[in-house]
DNA sequence: ATAGTGTAGTTGTCTATACAACTTATAAAA
DNA sequence: TTTTATAAGTTGTATAGACAACTACACTAT
């Protein structure tokens, strides 16, 4: 009826976002099947499956071929926005940013990761492990693999100081050579670092 | 015959990018119609469609409707790599870097810009053109337009000693607010600068 | 000359359908 | 119990067609 308002797929888009930004659904939940969303907003099946692959290019959420749909991590800290970096974003908030340093060591690449490096399995990549606090509160993991290539000094860096974001900004040609993963809350197997 | 070997939207990407990564099609050069490369390869539109727009999202072309398909100004400076500080880069190959200030004011959008930016026609944004020069020699002219909103202070920095890029990775919230077009070769509008 | 109109070409969106590829759970067979 | 089929559900890819929205250009009427 209103298609020049807003065409279907961004409404659907925008329902699922607001389903995820608002809380409703959180990182790891099932998001509504295909066939689910077709019905409910009486679109085709190609429609929605526009509207949820874009969002899984926006890094919202995360699809698997014969699976399904979940809410992915980070919500706020998409790819893009994850450039961010953590320290500038609490000192705008006018509080108090320190890190504790928990792992920061050169080991060899498992082969998932090494895949998302792009480099073979086995090789040798930087990996480190920081708890981010907020007023002496922690409030992210970050778990991080870097590419050596990308950033040969990357060891020797002092995170006590300043966040590996802020390095690999400085020192590293910000292609996609480095891999994040960072929680917002403490899951099973993080909780004990926090 | 062969999908399992490579999907067809891929394939079509894969030409595309070939064209212009060889530089058998170059910058603004127009790139086939939808119609046309439906044909070339015997695949639906809606297949060809998929192909093209997932190239303008990755940034190698630029698509206006009702007009046609070109291909995108910086090639190898893609979105992700926009971010890369060229002040940083010159040091790295251990060359001296310097800029001129050939412009630098606060004026109103066309009407283009201002979509690219999120604003009213004729809304204020900064505006700055500057050249830069590895070992005293003009290899880039950057002409930037920022949206104020995203950095207040953009016309008091001092681009003589930091370049616009650092300075929006240090102030500005990194989102899609500011709008880059950086030309590595002199065109014709640019010559006299250099 | 200028302004308005029309037309062809291009991209944007959407449908209804189909089959392929994959995951998961269940059921059957060893 | 373990392994192997089977089936249902989900996402990935692709089609052929249709109409909408927009641009660029030629043409016409003023």
């Amino acid at each position: 009826m209103n298609p020049p308002l807003l065409p279907a797929y961004e409404q659907v888009k925008a329902f699922v976002k607001a389903k995820i930004t608002s809380g409703a659904w959180r990182a790891g939940d099932a998001v509504p099947s295909e066939s689910a969303l077709q019905q409910q907003f009486g679109v085709s099946r190609m429609t929605v499956n526009r509207a949820v692959k874009e969002l899984a290019v926006e890094g919202l959420v995360q699809r698997v071929q014969g699976s399904g749909t979940v809410v992915a991590q980070l919500h706020r800290i998409s790819s893009t926005l994850a450039l961010r970096d953590i320290h500038e974003e609490i000192q705008e908030r006018g509080h108090v940013h320190s890190s504790t340093v928990v792992c920061l060591e050169k080991t060899r690449a498992e082969a998932v990761m090494a895949k998302a490096l792009g480099l073979r399995k086995g090789a040798l990549v930087f990996h480190s492990i920081l708890v981010h606090c907020e007023n002496g509160i922690p409030i992210q993991l970050e778990d991080r693999w870097v590419n050596p290539a990308a950033a040969p000094g990357y060891l020797a860096a002092d995170f006590q100081s300043t966040t590996p974001t802020h390095y690999l900004l400085e020192h590293a040609p910000l292609t996609e050579a480095s891999y994040v993963i960072e929680a917002t809350l403490a899951g099973v197997q993080e909780a004990r670092y926090l």
